[in-house]
Formats: C-alpha cells, sequence, structure tokens
DNA sequence: TCAGACATGTAATGGGTTACATGATTAG
DNA sequence: CTAATCATGTAACCCATTACATGTCTGA
C-alpha cells in the first residue's frame, strides 16, 4: 500500500492538510503517483489511529476548520523501512500506448493523427514540467534552493521531463515509420523504391 | 476498464485460451499492461454472456479441456470505439520512483546503491526486450517479418527499449548529482571548487 | 521423480474511482 | 453574481491481488 508511503513522505517535509497533500499529487506527483481526496482522508484517519501520523484540530470561526497532520515516531520508521525495502514487479499501466498496440485496426491515416496528437499532448506536459523547473528549481539543481526545496523532487521533475521528451521522440518516429509505410502502399507489390 | 478492450484487441489476431492470453501480457506487454489469470478468466466469461466475445469447448481426453475465444462483431465495433475515444487522463504509478522522490531521509551512500541497483535493473530489462526483438522482429520493422508480427506491436516494444534505455541515462545522470553533493559536504561552507 | 508448462477456476481482501454532500471566502 | 479555492467527509461500486484448488504431460 504506497500511498501511505507517500503521505508519509510528505508529511516528513512538514504538517499538512488532507487537501494541501491532495493537490501536492496533482501538482508535483502526477506523473509516478495519483490520489484523490476521498482516497487520503479515510487513510489519513486510519494512519492516526495507527499512530503513524498525529493532527492538531485548528478549529476557524472564520473559515471551516481543518486538521494539520504530522508524522509521527512510528511514521517515520516506517517510511525509511520502506525506502529501503527491494521494490515489488513494477505493474505498469499505460492505456494510451495500449491502444497503440492495436492501431491496425484502424485506417492508417487515422492512426497517424492518434500519433499527432499523442506528441501534442506530451508537448504541453512538458511544456508544463518546464515552468515548475524554472518556479522551483532556477539554474538547476546547483542553486541555493536546493537547500530548500530537495533534490529528489529536482530529481522526479527532470525524471518526468526526460520522458515527456522521449515521448515525443518516439511518436515522431512511429508516424516516420508510418509514413513509409504508406509510401509503399501507394506504390504496390515488389516495384522498388528508388525507380 | 481497459482489461477488456486488451483482450478484445488481442482475440482479434486470433483465438486464444485464457491462458495464452495471460502469457501475452507477461510476455510482451508488461511495460504498459498487466493482468493475472485470475482477472482475465472471469472477464472473459462476462464478456462471452455480453456477446463481445465467443467460445469453442475443446475437449480432450489426454490434456484437460480448454476454451478457445474468439472476437465477436460486437467486440469489434467495442474494440474500434474505444482506439477512436479520447484519451482518459493518465494515472500512472511508479512506486520506485516515488521512493526516490524520498530518498533524502537515507544516507547519501544508500541512496547512490540505491539509484545503480535501478540502473542494473533497467539494463536487465532492456537486454531482455533486444532478445524479443531479435526473435520477432530481426532486421527492424522493414522485413517480411511485419506482415505477420503487426508493426504496432513492434513500436510498442520500440517504445518499452527506448524507456529502459532514457531510464539508465537517467540513473547515471542522478548518481552523477548525488557524487557532486557527496564532494561538496566533505569540503564544506564557502570553500571553493578548484582549490 | 521433480520441476515447469499447460489449463481453469473461486474467494477473500485490498485499493481506487465516481458520485454524493456541505459550506465559507475571495477575486473577477 | 459566479467561479475558483479552501476544506472535509461518506457510500457504492469497480478493479486488482493473493491465496486456495485441481490435474495432466513432458523433459531433465
Amino acid at each position: 500500500m504506497s500511498l501511505k508511503h507517500a503521505l508519509l513522505g510528505l508529511l516528513s517535509e512538514g504538517g499538512a492538510t488532507g487537501y494541501d497533500l491532495t493537490k501536492m499529487f496533482e501538482l508535483s506527483m502526477s506523473h509516478y503517483w495519483h490520489a484523490g481526496h476521498s482516497q487520503i482522508y479515510p487513510l489519513l484517519d486510519q494512519m492516526e489511529k495507527d499512530r503513524l501520523i498525529s493532527f492538531e484540530h485548528i478549529v476557524q470561526k472564520d473559515k471551516r476548520n481543518k486538521k494539520i497532520y504530522r508524522i509521527a515516531p512510528r511514521g517515520r520508521a516506517t517510511l525509511i523501512s520502506w525506502l529501503k525495502a527491494p521494490p515489488l514487479p513494477s505493474r505498469y499501466k499505460d492505456e494510451s500506448l495500449l491502444k497503440v498496440r492495436f492501431f491496425q485496426y484502424l485506417p492508417l491515416d487515422e492512426a497517424i493523427d492518434l500519433l499527432h496528437a499523442r506528441r501534442r499532448g506530451h508537448q504541453a506536459t512538458l511544456d508544463e514540467y518546464r515552468k515548475l523547473e524554472a518556479t522551483y528549481f532556477p539554474g538547476g539543481p546547483d542553486t541555493p534552493e536546493r537547500k530548500r526545496a530537495s533534490l529528489y523532487a529536482y530529481f522526479t521533475l527532470r525524471r518526468g521531463m526526460m520522458l515527456e521528451q522521449d515521448s515525443i521522440r518516439w511518436c515522431r518516429w512511429a508516424v516516420s515509420q508510418l509514413r513509409k509505410k504508406k509510401a509503399r502502399a501507394r506504390r504496390p507489390a515488389g516495384e522498388p523504391d528508388g525507380g
């Protein structure tokens, strides 16, 4: 149950509400983890009962009340032993690559269009990451900022950027392959490429 | 529910047993989809009731009986409309990258060791993929083989290979960053790099 | 004779998504 | 006045994992 460990890790960096934690997944962790608030609130509740974390109830008259969670000693120990544990077999799910596997059941032009759309999507995500980089890590990892914003958070952001760049490269390559196929289809059976 | 669509796609390519389908996920689709037999058998059963697929019961006296599933017209239509549908927001989960996010809670040398281990893991996976490529796609996509083994299956394999290569590159980069950090730690506060 | 591939199923549990439900403050 | 942000929760359902359960054939 890695969501538990993700929450422990985030709470190690400072107190946060369930709402804050939900935002963190959305804003900076979306390329390697996802969780919605309906999953987070009940789990925080349970983790508090298990004494992995504690909370402070902030009662406010003008605003809605909130709970600030903090990591407890047991939680720290749980986090460290998870970090050191051997990795589980990875079970990635990438629905959009799964679709590509079966593009043979679409007309060639439609397949090319979908790959272009993919490439644009990856480009947009990459642009988002570049904004995050410029905001939180100006000048790369070798700035005074690295003391506040974790070097490792920067590592995972860089991984996300590389992933998008690589996806873009792959889309271009795949499209070029399909164009060759299309050219072959226009010039049928045995006729050589060069004339 | 994309497992359903994955099964429809695989059955479009020819009849298969639940066992065959389970193997296909293991052998050639593990970097973008995963499913175990305990998920596949009940789903095939349900899909048959929904008339997306049909099956032929093969009764054997010497071996265990088996069911060969085939795609039905309704299944083909379902597959095509899924392929054309706009992609859902992707929800990747990468536990091992999640761990990296919190490596700040491990000693530096341990973090470096874990990144080395990761790199070796990716190298091993890449080697597996290269074997698959040599077996099923000798000479790349421009061989007569492409008529039998789908060009798109080759595309997804290439994506897997690029992914592993990129992961290896990232591991090396991350390790080099940590070595710099280590060097700085040995030579503390304000003292310049060169002398 | 023992491991591994072939072959199919179920049950219990755990994890995740969608929808329902509420309500204040702030900026446009 | 309206949308977005802050803020917390529950319920129903769906999807996925682990473990239980069985049995044959083939090759080392």
